[in-house]
DNA sequence: AAAAACTGCAACCGCTCCTGT
DNA sequence: AACAGGAGCGGTTGCAGTTTT
């Protein structure tokens, strides 16, 4: 498929960015959003390819970006993400406001192996077959969730919920449907499954009932999980997420 | 004090996926 | 259905700063 063009290949400047070139990035995305990437830097008048304009704002530039050490919560919520889902830095990043997938991949590599290497961890398995009984269900509950997402998100976009999962998810930290979409096409491409041809013409009420049954099969799984990891939460407790989830949707 | 080794982070590269034609 | 362009993601690299010898 094609690829993006390279960026030495216009004599496109590469490297560390000046300031004045975070200041016309920043400007230009403040009063015109980022619109086409690929357009972005003969918009804002920089010498840089799209990518690096892109990166350069969602590492660094981008304003809700949060600075500082990461909290020992995030640290384990990176870990235990990081045992679910696998390298899937996007979908831990979704889970962490204000962390950049960049940023918790460096973390990883440089500070969590190690410490789970000296605590005499090795690196725990990677991704939903990994064998830990909390670890499958939390995958189960991975793959339900982003079922019930992928619904709601039609529902949106066609126009039938007044709000996005967005919404939803800035009032809990459900992950944007983007994040997600790794996920949903390997749950899409289940054999056996007719869920999603026929999701297309979900009816909301279906969606809203869909969308608690998921909520009510998180909350027996999130118990369990509880339960089992002395009270780590990678999500709000599951009457708030039920709370303010279905409120800010419906 | 200087050199070597190590560490951490920003940025790049190349691949895959998505979307429009 | 096939193709092309654009966007996003994960892996890797380069280098400045820090620590050790």
């Amino acid at each position: 498929m094609g690829r993006a063009p390279c960026c030495d290949k216009k004599g496109l400047k590469k490297g560390p960015w000046t300031p004045e070139e975070d200041k016309l990035l920043v400007d230009y995305i403040q009063a015109n959003g980022h619109g086409s990437w690929r357009l972005l830097p003969k918009l804002a008048g920089l010498n840089r390819c799209g990518k690096s304009c892109r990166l350069r704002w969602t590492n660094y530039l981008r304003p809700d970006i949060k600075r500082g050490p990461f909290t020992a919560e995030e640290q384990k919520s990176i870990v235990q993400l990081h045992g679910i889902v696998g390298n899937k830095w996007s979908m831990i990043a979704a889970q962490l406001p204000g962390r950049t997938d960049n940023e918790i991949k460096n973390y990883w590599n440089t500070h969590l192996k190690k410490q789970l290497r000296r605590m005499g961890l090795d690196e725990p398995p990677l991704g939903p077959a990994a064998g830990c009984p909390a670890a499958r269900h939390m995958a189960q509950w991975e793959t339900a969730r982003l079922e019930a997402e992928k619904r709601l998100s039609m529902l949106s976009s066609s126009g039938a919920a007044a709000t996005t999962l967005t919404a939803a998810a800035a009032a809990g930290p459900l992950p944007p449907v983007d994040a997600t979409k790794d996920a949903v096409k390997q749950e899409a491409a289940l054999p056996g499954d007719d869920s999603s041809a026929a999701s297309n013409e979900v009816e909301p009420a279906d969606a809203v009932d869909e969308y608690q049954m998921f909520l009510d099969f998180a909350g027996e799984e999130l118990g369990l999980f509880h339960g089992r990891h002395g009270g780590f939460s990678l999500f709000p407790p599951i009457d708030v997420l039920a709370e303010s989830s279905l409120d800010t949707a419906f």
